[in-house]
DNA sequence: CTCTGTGCAAAGCGTTTGCAAACGA
DNA sequence: TCGTTTGCAAACGCTTTGCACAGAG
């Protein structure tokens, strides 16, 4: 379990219930759209507003202890930064899951057929998910 | 270089100066944004709307000889469909190159950890090209 | 000649911004 | 108390749509 107050302390946001409810979501599902994220908050605040839920995104991802996710064909999703891990996500129903494989020998490769600095690699794999075959 | 006429005709879309315009376009340059594009074929007509560069580009990608192609922290490029293969991207500049690299046993793997069917994968380096280091 | 595509203007949507009131520290 | 955050409404920018005219086949 993640300490969000202490999360967000460190990164100068206060500590406010829709801070905490954000983290909360995103801990709990792993992975949400902008709306999903709306759609949770609604049931916990009466009226919390969607600009309130992209200022905060917007900051926590600003200060990158939170990360997008682009998926192809599909709406971005959000998670709390953690160590390295690719992504599958399934092409039916949109769910979107880490998967966690050793990239060292691609990044080797990447590395020496180009002259790049390279410094981050994002992976995701499309198909179809247990329960949607 | 492509024959674009018959990719058009193939997929029941009528040749125009405009279609050939883009395709031509993407060719040349690999990766184009919507604005880089619209930029580029307002040099060769008078009066292109935007309107005709979204319809054609989703029609386009809609018949998949066409992709788009989603970046981690910038805007989407476009690119005419080609053989598997992975992208590197220049923080600083923008630029967006194609890289091939063998990928079958990293999918081998995220096929046995995972109980997805597996159907294509999206890769996308990072960092800092040599014209910007 | 017929049907599709283009360009324009308007509409639509997701995202951002400005501001007054509420809240955290 | 002081600076930050919230919620609302307005503004914004990108994308789509409807329609009349032009152009491809």
């Amino acid at each position: 379990m993640i300490d969000y107050k202490n999360l967000l302390k460190e990164n100068n946001l206060k500590v406010t219930p829709q801070r905490v409810a954000i983290m909360d979501g995103l801990d709990t599902y792993g992975h949400l759209t902008i709306d999903g994220l709306y759609k949770l908050l609604v049931d916990k605040f009466d009226s919390i507003s969607l600009a309130t839920i992209y200022k905060n995104l917007n900051a926590m991802v600003e200060k990158s202890f939170v990360e997008e996710v682009k998926i192809p064909n599909q709406k971005s999703v959000y998670e709390i930064s953690k160590a390295a891990h690719s992504h599958l996500t399934c092409n039916n129903c949109g769910m979107v899951e880490d998967i966690t494989i050793d990239l060292k020998t691609v990044i080797a490769k990447a590395k020496t057929s180009s002259d790049f600095q390279i410094d981050k690699t994002n992976l995701v794999f499309s198909g179809i998910c247990s329960n949607c075959k």
